[in-house]
DNA sequence: ATAGATCCTGGACTATCGTCGAAGTCAAGC
DNA sequence: GCTTGACTTCGACGATAGTCCAGGATCTAT
């Protein structure tokens, strides 16, 4: 399919997907009229790309990732190794935003019960 | 107290600091030869504008909240009701983190079970 | 065959958040 | 009085991640 109907289905402008080819991140044929033609099994992966992106993985370490995945089945332990540690991420940002949510509660508190700036 | 020993007490760059002062976020006084004069109060203030910026907060309207706390009293109301919305966006993200963190294991978990690449 | 939509490339531009350098000022110790 | 270190301003530079445009090619429908 090409750039525009992708786009639609991924809800990724077609700047930004042409962008992410030049980085590495994806790799699209082109049909004979050199256009590019994404496959169904794009869709999946360009949205797990942007889960990585989403959830503050810097596009170079994406398309780290990427390089491991188009280099094939030999990669997997890298790749599973490198999944672990996101997730290690994932879950110390998670630790952070509780921390926040409660700090900010705190400030909200302080807010309701004074009715004054609390040095805020 | 000066802004090389501000920075070390809040752990915020003096460039960062200056540039925080030039878009609006900090207002300093000077002192008789010109240079910055920071109170300890000041110190719980930017350390609070730090944890709204590492909630992904914009400069921009953490500035929008910084103008309202220098305008005074009345603009209590205002800067609850933007703590609420802050909230609120803080609960999103935590939902988002969760909702990541489940597909992240997924993923792993048909890693694990599989031992090849499932589109990943 | 031609209009209109869609696509191509390369490079320029934008936004956000810093980070740094140059040239000059100021204060404290010797 | 002079050096040294920290400070001043202003503007340039850089990383990250897009976003867009010009000028040209190609595809689809009439």
């Amino acid at each position: 399919m090409q750039i525009g109907e992708f786009s639609r289905i991924t809800g990724i402008g077609a700047y930004t997907l042409r962008y992410y080819e030049k980085k590495g991140l994806i790799r699209v044929e082109r049909d004979p009229g050199g256009r590019r033609d994404y496959r169904e099994a794009d869709v999946e992966w360009v949205k797990f790309i942007k889960r990585l992106k989403d959830t503050g993985m810097l596009l170079r370490d994406i398309k780290y990732y990427s390089d491991l995945r188009y280099a094939g089945d030999q990669t997997m332990p890298e790749r599973m190794e490198l999944l672990l540690r996101h997730r290690s991420f994932v879950e110390e940002q998670q630790r952070k935003w509780e921390e926040y949510r409660k700090n900010l509660d705190d400030k909200i508190e302080i807010y309701r019960a004074r009715g004054v700036s609390g040095g805020l």
